[in-house]
DNA sequence: GAATATTAGTTGATTTTGTAACTAACAACC
DNA sequence: GGTTGTTAGTTACAAAATCAACTAATATTC
């Protein structure tokens, strides 16, 4: 190479959040893992159940964006690990409202709390001015 | 849910990062992709031999962050494409160094220029200084 | 210097994801 | 009220990621 090259890989956005969310992710990956065997779109699907109540699987797909066969296949892991169950509605027989069983409800409030410390230790390694602005700037990125 | 459930999830950090990321990424990745047909790990590795210049598969690995096998892989397909060339070295014949031939290089050229139009666009959307907190702490969290 | 352990990289089997085609239920149109 | 179009969700197949086992070369140890 004798040209110089002076393209910053990684500063280049795209490149550093992908670094960023998966090595922020790593070790909370592994409670849900090892601990429950889900995987990452289950913990979703289960935190969406956990926090919103009763929401069909598309509404799911909407919120986390996600494609509606990776929901439907947490929606069958869960359903078949007994921690949510699915109704038919009457006024629309297509759709079925999910909500989590009691003993999704309590492995969703177990990582929920896991979720909570581990939020709260990234969150302590900036200032809460510092916090702030990642948020914002995260949340804008996503649309 | 009769109980009222405060954790917000688009808050949560790993959560957050990776809706950032999946976003961030979608319009570039349409142009490795269509363009070039290349797959995430390929136009990665592509970028470190165009900036750092000669590399053994396992420095990329390193340096990235990616699985030797993924390297492997996307070593294989960018030699395939006449991309890329190996080169055993003498002193150990396990390594080999993996430059761009020609073409690779032209390639790379074209996509880091789309990757730096595609950065400024995006740091156009903050401020300089918002830009530069979200680069330092991204960094520190891909730590 | 022969036996054992490590290391770079590849290959194959399994798991997970993505894409596209499908079924069943409903809606709209004429 | 039958044809056509749309929507929610599933299934089947292809592409890709992960994990374990492997080969070949070098290092280490006795």
């Amino acid at each position: 190479m004798s040209e110089k090259d002076d393209f910053d890989l990684q500063l280049f956005l795209p490149y550093l959040l992908n670094q960023a969310a998966e090595a922020s992710s790593l070790a909370f990956t592994q409670i849900y893992k090892d601990r429950y065997g889900m995987l990452r779109t289950e913990w979703r699907v289960l935190f969406h159940l956990g926090i919103y109540g009763t929401l069909t699987a598309k509404e799911i797909g909407e919120r986390a964006r996600s494609h509606k066969t990776k929901i439907s296949r947490a929606v069958a892991a869960l359903e078949g690990r007994r921690y949510l169950k699915r109704t038919r509605l009457e006024r629309d027989r297509r759709v079925e409202a999910l909500e989590l069983t009691t003993l999704g409800h309590s492995v969703y409030n177990e990582l929920r709390e896991e979720a909570r410390r581990y939020d709260q230790a990234m969150s302590d390694q900036m200032t809460p001015e510092e916090r702030d602005v990642l948020t914002k700037l995260l949340v804008r990125l996503s649309l």
